[in-house]
DNA sequence: CATTGTATATTTGTATACATACACTTGTAT
DNA sequence: ATACAAGTGTATGTATACAAATATACAATG
């Protein structure tokens, strides 16, 4: 564990208006084509424009809106090709970070694991979506920390938000919410038993079963 | 082919800015551990402060440099325990590209690649390093285009950047000029023939010998 | 002599003012 | 009526001024 901050100043304005952005996307309050623009942000936010460049500059790299020099930045549509891609390139890279925590996964980051899985089970029961949505965030996330990679976890994390409507809808379907909880908790047990190759294959399960639920688009 | 800028705006200051930082860090100008202050910059530029914090957040992005808060913005480094993992991930993913790129590439990438296989025949004979990795850039990211997807292209031409040094090291040594001139060569008659597996394996022995010829760090 | 508190200097974080480029509209001429 | 051009408005691109935060040096106190 680092002692400094890693990099994410998770206080600042630019943050903020990132991660209000970022949601808005995610949950469909921008819209493909909608143009962001900078002021009215701004203003609506209650801050200068600075920080809504710096957010803006960062959801571009992320490719979720794409910038027209001179002219803007708009919220970009992910085609029909591009979910199949992205979710073919998790499958790949979320299989790849399983089998790395299998291998180096920490006792904290088994427990912190656990929890997210017990908590899972609760939430199925109730058919909470909402918390099951962030339990499943969570879950992958401690996934990518425990391969110990920073590489994969920054590009996974980006691709993350590209997915996260995907996701929510894939969980709304009940009888998929609880198939869902019984693919985490096999991840889950390889990790613990330290068996990378079968933390990697239920993985790459799960990514491709969730990419193949997908309702039609 | 999209008829817009797609988001890059080469002619903007931030964008000059970005790439005289991101070829000073792969050339080594500036080195693990550097502050990267925005006035310097910006006094060495004779630009303002402005797009420079444009250029610095893109490199936070790539993971070349990592922000502390309030404090600044310093050289990352990569450890040896990194580089291995980019490694393992550029496997995964050129993989994927080149097989992607067998299925998709269309007459006109065929020919930008067959001229540029043919050109590094030409200097690798001179022996004239410079130009190899130039051209090993030019191959490697002709392929993610043939690929047809925007988000492979994407993480893997920022994973580009971190590998830039290794990459200019391994080509160094003479006999593995050779030799990588033969494997381009196989991976491009394998796309050439819509061949999309041996295209795959192909591409993951060049990338997983480039990474093992590397240097001693 | 070590440790802690304070002041100062440096640097980032944010706001705002100005410049520039593009799009759209309006007016005029054919 | 239509086409083209010029002007205007809007939004980004850039510069600069100011605020906040942190490290460092120095002094005071135990």
């Amino acid at each position: 564990m680092n002692g400094y901050y890693e990099n994410k100043d998770y206080g600042s304005l630019s943050e903020k208006v990132y991660r209000f952005l970022r949601d808005g996307i995610a949950e469909g309050r921008y819209q493909t084509g909608d143009f962001l623009v900078e002021m009215k942000i701004a203003e609506e936010l209650g801050v200068s424009r600075t920080p809504v460049r710096e957010a803006l500059k960062q959801l571009e790299l992320e490719e979720l809106v794409s910038s027209h020099p001179n002219r803007g930045v708009v919220v970009k549509g992910l085609s029909t090709e591009d979910l199949q891609d992205v979710s073919t390139i998790r499958h790949l890279l979320e299989g790849q970070a399983a089998y790395w925590a299998a291998e180096r996964v920490t006792e904290e980051q088994l427990k912190a694991l656990k929890e997210t899985v017990e908590l899972m089970e609760f939430y199925t029961a109730k058919n909470d979506v909402a918390h099951l949505v962030t339990l499943d965030t969570r879950f992958h996330e401690l996934i990518y920390e425990a391969s110990g990679s920073r590489t994969i976890r920054h590009i996974l994390a980006s691709l993350h938000q590209n997915i996260r409507k995907a996701r929510q809808s894939s969980l709304t379907m009940p009888a998929r919410a609880s198939n869902s909880l019984a693919e985490h908790l096999s991840i889950y047990q390889a990790i613990e038993r330290h068996d990378a190759p079968a933390a990697k294959e239920h993985m790459e399960a799960h990514v491709a079963i969730a990419a193949g639920s997908r309702p039609s688009e």
